[in-house]
DNA sequence: CTTGGCACTCGAGTGAGTAGAGTGCTAATA
DNA sequence: TATTAGCACTCTACTCACTCGAGTGCCAAG
């Protein structure tokens, strides 16, 4: 059977309409929307057509029908409109932005809470680096007696350093030294290349201050590692509950246990190669417990070698055009602000992390 | 009228009961139990003088009774047995602390997500400091071309950085000057006295590096304002999905979300000055929203002027005795843990944040 | 003081009956 | 040929009356 541009345009209306009332459609609501010329009857063999199709599914007998999976995915791809923000809508995301954005300290949690307000849905937010990281120079600073203070500045132009007690007394020369030999051999290294040959070598070069090796290299290793790791944030949980879906306890544990658990750590992975905003539609969704819900995701630029992703996730009855238009400029706002000159300090301010 | 030892065992045990089962309990119930050498109709009795001294209430008239808050406070401080952790209990305890302690990444977040799952129920977690911060020392370090490198270290031990760039070259006398007056003038002062006054002595003082200055202040008021404030993380909201108190969507719905927007956030106010296990039953919160919930919380220490405090939230039918068990021992184990001599790298790993 | 007995209350669960929304099919219509 | 009106049919959600049983309070006997 042929899809007919009929057809599509009463798919999309009942989608529109199951989105908005998230009751089954029937054949009598969707004849007396304004631009639809046809009398139910009509409509009524589209709709079993549709059904046959695979793009509509009937919860009983004598309900209206409910869009499936693959009807989403064709509204999602297709059908639905343009959703233009409102004035109002991107002045707040502004907003929000701004104010929350003043300290950076918690990064992720934030972006995902206000992605969270801004959709109503639990909201990821992720952070990744797509380069690997290396040590640019390192800096040795006496502090007191007995420790020092090593300091290092990273090839993300982030500065990171740790305070070293020390066992023995160390003289200023041989610090510098240990400094000398540090930069020469330890830098421009990604921490995969740390080799205990390496480390070997540096402790024979290093004279007095070879004990203090190991202890560098742990950190220097633990460091990149960490700044190499993604970093990320699900806020909002429970305004799952706000959906008429999750009126039952017991699906909305289910759901929500497993977002706790870190369902959408695999997230990243899906959007790795992809670009623009991507829509899951329910069984497209990896994890077993998502099966019903869909998942909306986007990326954005935060500068620094550091890809950032912010998604949502909700019932798969939910408002992608309006869900994805939000994200889209969350999305665009948020790479805008952390590449605004005057906020360059801000990735740096994160070298406190 | 008198609250006699044979009224307590009886409250006691319909305590017990009711938060074994969540169920009203009536006479017979209680009359049946082993070591209870009465009938239902002399129960009968002493619940209705309970009732009316409100230690119990009555959902409905032919319901069975319920503990009242007074009742469960009662139960609280004198009736609840000594709830004896297993050896099993323990040591799952240990281990997971063992075990997830390793990175101290998201220190606060780890140890709530850990209490949450050994309680079954909500936590929160929270580290603030006792005394104020200063800065004890400063170091000012020329990483390349147009940029330096601001290190302070805290009272605290701790040390933070900065990365700050040029406007203007700086000639090395200038910032070797600029670090000697830093030290001269800007250590061991608190947030709240870093005045206007202060900070235009400093910039007359220093030279060509007076450019920097507001920079530099700025940067220290806002670590130490950071070093202060308390770090705060609550997990496992989801939880509370598996009483049965919270089978209603709305119920659930309104104290998850006022979980969410950080009604607990007064806790740690609460146990200032309080020592011990603190528990909180009910009207006793001072969030409306929790006022059919209970919080019990405990200290623990950190080490370095580091003060922290773990908590749970549950219904006010919660097992008392065991939750407070299981948080005094895992308040005790991090307490160990965090003053263990090899572990005493943690707070230090924790400058980098 | 304790206990058995008894009438009473009230919620939870059951089952029949009804209203109404929606369908599929057929025959009439443009 | 495509559309529509009409109609019988299906199925759910809701209501209402009813029963069952757990639990109570009170009284009188032990």
């Amino acid at each position: 059977m042929e899809l007919t541009e009929r057809k599509k345009k009463v798919l999309r209306c009942i989608v529109d309409l199951y989105i908005r009332t998230a009751e089954p459609v029937g054949s009598k609501a969707i004849a007396q929307l304004p631009d639809m010329n046809y009398s139910p009857a009509t409509i009524r063999n589209e709709m079993a057509d549709l059904t046959s199709m695979g793009y509509l599914e009937q919860p009983h007998t004598s309900a209206g029908r409910v869009p499936s999976a693959a009807g989403y995915r064709l509204y999602v791809d297709e059908l639905m409109a343009d959703y233009r923000l409102s004035l109002d809508e991107t002045q707040s995301i502004n907003d929000a932005i701004e104010e929350k954005m003043q300290r950076v300290d918690k990064l992720m949690e934030k972006v995902a809470r206000l992605v969270s307000q801004a959709t109503d849905l639990p909201a990821i937010s992720v952070a990744s680096r797509s380069a690997s990281v290396t040590v640019k120079r390192f800096d040795l600073i006496k502090a007191g007696e007995g420790s020092i203070i090593l300091v290092a500045m990273l090839s993300t132009e982030e500065v990171v350093n740790k305070l070293i007690k020390l066992p023995v007394a160390i003289e200023e020369t041989d610090l510098k030294l240990l400094g000398a030999v540090l930069n020469a051999t330890m830098t421009q290294i990604c921490a995969d290349e740390f080799t205990p040959n390496l480390m070997e070598r540096v402790m024979n070069s290093a004279g007095m201050g070879a004990s203090l090796v190991p202890v560098v290299v742990e950190f220097v290793i633990d460091t990149l590692r960490r700044q190499e790791s993604a970093n990320m944030a699900v806020a909002g949980h429970v305004r799952l509950l706000e959906q008429p879906e999750y009126q039952s306890i017991d699906k909305a544990q289910r759901v929500l246990s497993s977002l706790d658990e870190g369902a959408l750590s695999n997230l990243p992975a899906v959007m790795q190669n992809a670009s623009g905003t991507k829509v899951l539609v329910g069984p497209e969704n990896i994890t077993e417990e998502l099966k019903d819900t869909s998942v909306v995701m986007t990326k954005f630029d935060i500068g620094d070698g550091l890809q950032g992703m912010i998604g949502v996730v909700g019932p798969t009855r939910m408002d992608y055009a309006k869900v994805t238009a939000r994200l889209s400029y969350f999305a665009e706002s948020l790479s805008k602000m952390f590449n605004k000159p005057e906020q360059a300090q801000l990735p740096t301010a994160e070298a406190e992390e």
